[in-house]
DNA sequence: ATGCTGTGCGTGATCAGTCACATATTCTAT
DNA sequence: ATAGAATATGTGACTGATCACGCACAGCAT
């Protein structure tokens, strides 16, 4: 006998208006083998009856299984790219999402343990932290980095090779003949940021050019990234410092850098070449459309959750590391010097 | 006497690592008043000591109380706006984000339900159905939409008034002189864009005007947008049929139709006035800056979530319907004709 | 000394499932 | 006919927390 007043049915009401007991009802909700055809097709009735709703706390409980990954940014830096992030691609897993700042981090993945959280996909450009820290805080919690590739060998990561992608964009200015190349980049604080700057640096000085003139600011969102870059840009046109091109870290920043020099009645490539990095959707539409570096962020989201669900189907997989490559896109906004 | 091999400790290793009953425990985890401080402290200590987490599996199934909310978009539309979603709003509260096809709509929700989640924030701008039909298969979960404005009174949302929005931006064009007025639209499948697309006939009949050509296409992705702008520009421009103003959904759908009149030879606002909507980033920065009508979505989604947590509180709360007004920002894409 | 109130802490039951094991039934092989 | 295996179903213990209740002891008034 059950209590049916009220409450959300349990098991044992649907084993008692099928006729069964509890532990065939869990049979049937857990697709065990041996049941009976009738017996199963009886209990399903039953469920569908009561409008039975399995309590995955309780199942949780036994299990000590959540079923949940957890998608954590920090600082706020939910990317545009992100946006590609398919509930598809994570399988009869739920994701939960918080974003933290770096003060609250470990917070937030003592919490994510609480929960039974089975994977951590993390995307933290910012966080600068030695690998056996961050591992220390997420309590044996297979984590997957998506924010940049590390040196390291302890953590999984999956990353671009901004290094090359930068003496790429660098390499193709170059042979148009730019020797004055300028650059706006993501604040220094991100290490892809970083990486960016010292490639251009080292590709100019290997060419035996001087680095042009230089700006900086946040870019992880389309609205600091368009401001930055209008902002970044007019430090540069206000340093009075020659260039003829100039490296803009994404195509948001394009936006806003492209207006700056609109409003110095400079135009693009006329007087000015620019790449940029990322080739979002609005690259091949802006005038002129944006020679830029495109990165694969889907494949590299797909591979992220891929490295993850390999973590926690086998907990003994070593950790991956992945660079992917990017890919030059030539289009309209730069042009060879004569 | 507990067993601390392996695994994780619980209440009953800390109770007895601190000498005190696991009911002593439960009372400092759930800040009891009636709980000496030394007593406090000396389980504190242990907590600390064992590396102790709460279980919230345990925790839900006694409480009946998840802490969770679900985020839940329909056909992966998830929009740019949402990106200013930020965890502040949601207190202590977690997020589950989840996104499906109308097919699978109510399969998730019963996901839901199993999961205990609170309340449920829905962004679904193409999903028509029933209110009553919806709240059924919610599982009698606090639920709020917060992608468009209904006319029924049984839910809770928070949208735009897109009609007067589509009026102002219509009266705009014609105080300025324009007579032949396109629009290049969302898909008509999303209810806003069915409205602003009536409330252009509407204005402009009133006006003694015919409406122009226009054209359709799903907008509710950066890329999408982008390219069916493009798109929906290019029909409108092959159609032959005379305009001299546009307007265009949203602030990525112009970048796209702005290049395809660029490619006809066509400038802005010369030759052509765009009023576009949202005011994105990017709107005030592009060339020309945009003439667009600005929605305030950081306040439609705190209201949302404001409201969402009111009735989780408050289970009797009667449903709020709050529609938010436009505004109308006027830049360079339009200008007036003599 | 007795009763009363309030504080601090402990015991047993409960939440809704799962797991290991036990039992009943059917089927096949000897 | 009967042992043995295979299939189908049931019972009791357990997961890790919370809740309702109960008890011990302190302080204070009678």
């Amino acid at each position: 006998m059950a209590k049916s007043h009220g409450k959300r049915p349990t098991i044992r009401d649907v084993a008692d208006a099928a006729g069964v007991s509890y532990q065939t009802v869990s049979r049937v909700l857990n697709d065990h083998p041996r049941v009976a055809p009738n017996t199963r097709a009886q209990v399903l009735r039953a469920m569908k009856k009561l409008g039975y709703q399995r309590n995955v706390a309780a199942q949780m409980l036994t299990t000590h299984r959540s079923r949940t990954i957890q998608l954590i940014t920090v600082d706020g830096e939910f990317p545009f790219e992100l946006l590609l992030f398919n509930s598809a691609q994570w399988g009869d897993y739920s994701a939960v999402y918080s974003d933290c700042i770096r003060a609250t981090l470990a917070e937030t993945l003592d919490k994510a343990a609480a929960r039974l959280v089975e994977g951590i996909f993390l995307y933290a450009p910012k966080l600068r932290i030695p690998d056996d820290e961050l591992l220390a805080m997420c309590h044996g919690i297979p984590l997957v980095r998506r924010d940049f590739a590390l040196e390291s060998k302890q953590i999984t990561w999956v990353g671009f090779d901004q290094i090359r992608a930068t003496q790429m964009a660098v390499q193709h200015l170059i042979d148009l003949g730019h020797r004055d190349i300028a650059v706006v980049t993501g604040t220094l604080q991100a290490l892809n940021a970083t990486w960016r700057y010292e490639s251009w640096q080292k590709t100019l000085r290997e060419n035996g050019l001087q680095p042009g003139p230089n700006a900086h600011g946040d870019y992880t969102t389309p609205k600091s990234a368009v401001r930055t870059g209008y902002e970044g840009m007019c430090l540069i046109l206000d340093s009075g410092k020659p260039f003829t091109a100039v490296l803009i870290a994404n195509d948001y920043m394009t936006i806003g850098a492209t207006h700056a020099l609109r409003e110095h009645g400079l135009r693009v490539p006329d007087d000015v070449s620019i790449v940029s990095y990322d080739n979002s959707p609005h690259a091949g539409y802006l005038d002129p459309p944006l020679t830029t570096i495109e990165f694969n962020f889907d494949l590299q989201n797909r591979l992220a959750f891929q490295f993850l669900f390999e973590m926690i189907e086998k907990s003994d997989t070593e950790p991956h590391q992945h660079i992917l490559l990017p890919d030059l896109i030539v289009r309209e906004s730069t042009r060879a010097l004569e």
